[in-house]
RNA sequence: GUGGGUGUAGCUCAGUUGGUUAGAGUACCAGAUUGUGGCUCUGGGGGUCGUGGGUUCGAGUCCCAUCACCCACCCCA
């Protein structure tokens, strides 16, 4: 049995390969933009860290962790998000008592042991924010219209882009109270899961999807109606400046983040279309996270947008980018013997910064002509008896079909020259 | 963890009520006279029919198990 890639796991192989680079520089330039910079964590971390920052009672933590052992007995675990990882740098190298806000943009493959379907596998990949330091409504709005125009940056147009606040542990406590003396007349009549729920985290029976749940819970309090002054004040802000700034955006009071940490601004972006698992993304902040992981209290906020369900989205809406990826120049040998002239020609160009390549694999001149046609080869170069002996190559433009000879002297700018006129005519 | 579907060449799939050396297309390689591509033609390599049992004179075809993939639930990106 060959051994294959591990369940939910998978190769990107080219050229699907420049798709993600393609996406994840764009990604990376709308970061630049709004002043975010890259830090790189581990891949592991102690798996105290995630039983913390992420929540004990969340499902990531109590049953998708690949978690391990290590030789010394530490108990480690494969990320299954970053926002605890930042958290962790932030207060591991005291950054909060410098430069704030401290503004972060990562990328990654993260690591949830979840039964794979479509847009979801064991390891995949997310490209987040995180922003440190700021208690502003404006941070709020900023981070949601960098969403935007990262999905726009990517050939993404059509989305949905959902939004509520959870307000603060005071206003949540005061809301939890409503809801339970609401639900409580009709608790017998939700779902065994939901019955489960009340108990635990009733703001979660809110997005059941089961129908007499939904049923059972019709005109229940909205979270919106209990926020403290500041937190309706600090949701209203950021509503206006997104209004202000014509992102479209629908406020939803089924979203709900049910840890405690979590405060004020929640959203998620679906996309309509790639199946069951719709979150292209999702975020909110986090204003108690960095206290609740034995850090200063400082208030935090990010999100995370996930490639492969992206990757969906732009194959379902046919805006995937599909480079040829080839290269520029080939070399074809006539006679073995020449081969070490070949290869001269070769560093030659590519040290000029011509893409360049050459046969390996003893292939006869049409073969080889054959071989430099599926490379997408715009110019072939010939290196035979004629051309070492009298110093020249032959130069034959595979897109008009004319050959010329050229002096080995004046190689690279001809060859230069030739590349560059031949992408003015496909301009054209 | 639960449910449904699918597993035959690298890829997409045929394979008739179980019956000889398992096929096609595509991809790859090589030819169609001399140092030259895209089209066409010819030929070639490549499969323990997911794996392991069982039924049978005989199984790619039937039964069981197992694994993997796909889709959905839970939940999330």
């Amino acid at each position: 049995m060959p051994i294959k890639a591990p369940r939910g796991t998978y190769d990107i192989l080219p050229p699907n390969s420049r798709n993600w680079q393609a996406m994840e520089q764009s990604l990376k330039e709308v970061a630049g933009l709004y002043g975010y910079q890259e830090i790189r964590t581990p891949i592991f971390e102690h798996t105290e860290l995630f039983e913390r920052g992420v929540g004990e009672g969340t499902d990531i933590v109590s049953k998708e962790m690949y978690t391990f052992f290590d030789k010394s007995g530490r108990s480690l675990t494969l990320r299954p998000e970053m926002t605890a990882s930042c958290a962790r740098a932030l207060i591991e190298h005291s950054l909060h008592t410098g430069l704030l806000p401290v503004k972060w943009f990562y990328y990654g493959p993260m690591f949830r042991y979840d039964r794979p379907q479509s847009g979801r596998y064991r390891q995949f990949h997310q490209f987040g924010v995180e922003v440190f330091g700021s208690t502003s409504p404006m941070v709020d709005a900023e981070v949601l219209m960098m969403v935007v125009h990262m999905l726009q940056a990517i050939g993404l147009s059509e989305y949905r882009l959902h939004i509520n606040s959870v307000g603060c542990p005071s206003c949540r406590e005061s809301y939890r109270q409503a809801l339970l003396a609401f639900i409580d007349p009709f608790s017998k009549e939700l779902c065994p899961d939901c019955q489960q729920r009340v108990q635990q985290n009733p703001l979660r029976v809110l997005d059941c999807k089961e129908e007499r749940c939904r049923q059972a819970i019709k005109g229940h309090p909205r979270l919106l109606d209990h926020l403290c002054s500041n937190c309706a004040e600090h949701y209203q802000r950021v509503c206006h400046t997104l209004l202000s700034h014509n992102i479209c955006f629908e406020h939803d009071d089924q979203l709900v983040r049910g840890l405690d940490y979590y405060t004020n601004t929640a959203f998620e972006i679906h996309i309509p279309g790639i199946g069951a698992q719709s979150a292209v993304g999702g975020g909110g902040r986090y204003n108690g996270l960095v206290k609740a992981i034995e850090g200063p209290d400082l208030p935090g906020i990010g999100f995370a947008l996930g490639m492969e369900r992206l990757l969906l989205a732009l194959e379902q809406q046919g805006t995937v980018n599909r480079g040829n990826g080839g290269v520029e120049v080939f070399v074809a040998v006539m006679e073995a013997q020449y081969e070490e002239e070949a290869v001269i020609i070769l560093q030659q160009l590519r040290a000029a910064g011509i893409s360049a390549d050459k046969d390996y694999m003893d292939r006869k001149a049409k073969a080889q002509m054959k071989y430099a046609d599926k490379s997408r080869a715009a110019l072939v170069l010939f290196v035979g008896a004629d051309e070492v002996k009298q110093g020249f190559v032959t130069v034959r433009n595979m897109i008009d079909k004319e050959q010329v000879a050229i002096p080995r002297v004046d190689l690279v700018p001809a060859i230069t020259k030739l590349l560059h006129h031949n992408e003015e005519a496909q301009a054209q």
